[in-house]
DNA sequence: GCGACAG
DNA sequence: ATCTTGTCGC
């Protein structure tokens, strides 16, 4: 898959969230994608005693879910966690990832957040920009803003507040189970986002092309 | 100053 | 994220 680089990752942290300030103002926050038959899975696992960073992306059709294509990259991070700053420590080997991809997914889904982001510039929507692509972000924690817990149902939801803006939806994903943190990449509306991640699981809390993800990473070669 | 803090 | 055993629940 071909992209063009949007900006230099050799940032300071303080640069990066400058960077963040000016990025968050060009992601899309409605719908601007067709049909969807390929979703696109990420994440990022490390090594143990911090190791290198294992980028997975796969892609499964959809809605059949059925896996199509997987990509694994090994390579050491340059920048450290830093809460806020994540896609700058973890995007490039994702990023090296989608290069090596040869399909190129109608969506993808992200394993962190999108504009549920203290700058409104998650992981997702990183990713999403720089590839121009629909995405969306899956995290299974909240990094910020304010919400009442959903009902025990799956399907039940709260929205995810920051002030006045709602920035996401708190989901419950499956019964009786801790909820997922939804929210918009880039291109896809928070409703379409919701819809795609119930129509992306099977019983599990997370959805099939992040577990998937997940699992792959933290494989051994 | 103190607590919170995606992965 | 990773370090770690058994254990409670669906």
């Amino acid at each position: 898959m071909l992209a063009s680089p949007l900006h230099s990752w050799a940032l300071t942290p303080r640069e990066a969230i400058r960077l963040q300030a000016e990025l968050a103002s060009r992601v899309a926050a409605t719908d601007r994608l067709g049909t969807i038959r390929t979703l696109a899975g990420v994440d990022v696992a490390y090594g143990r005693r911090g190791g290198p960073a294992q980028a997975v992306v796969v892609v499964l059709s959809f809605p059949d879910l059925v896996l199509l294509e997987q990509v694994r990259v090994t390579r050491p991070a340059t920048f450290p966690y830093v809460p806020g700053l994540l896609s700058f420590r973890e995007a490039p080997a994702v990023l090296e990832a989608f290069e090596r991809l040869r399909i190129r997914p109608d969506l993808i889904l992200v394993d962190g957040q999108g504009v549920a982001h203290p700058r409104r510039f998650g992981i997702a929507s990183h990713l999403g920009l720089w590839l121009d692509l629909p995405a969306i972000g899956v995290a299974k924690s909240r990094l910020c803003g304010t919400f009442a817990e959903p009902g025990p149902e799956r399907g039940d939801w709260t929205p995810l507040r920051d002030g006045e803006d709602v920035i996401g939806v708190v989901l419950r994903s499956r019964r009786n189970t801790r909820p997922l943190f939804i929210s918009i990449g880039h291109r896809v509306s928070l409703a379409t986002a919701v819809g795609v991640v119930l129509a992306s699981g099977r019983g599990t809390r997370l959805p099939e092309p992040t577990r998937m993800a997940d699992r792959l990473s933290k494989q051994a070669h």
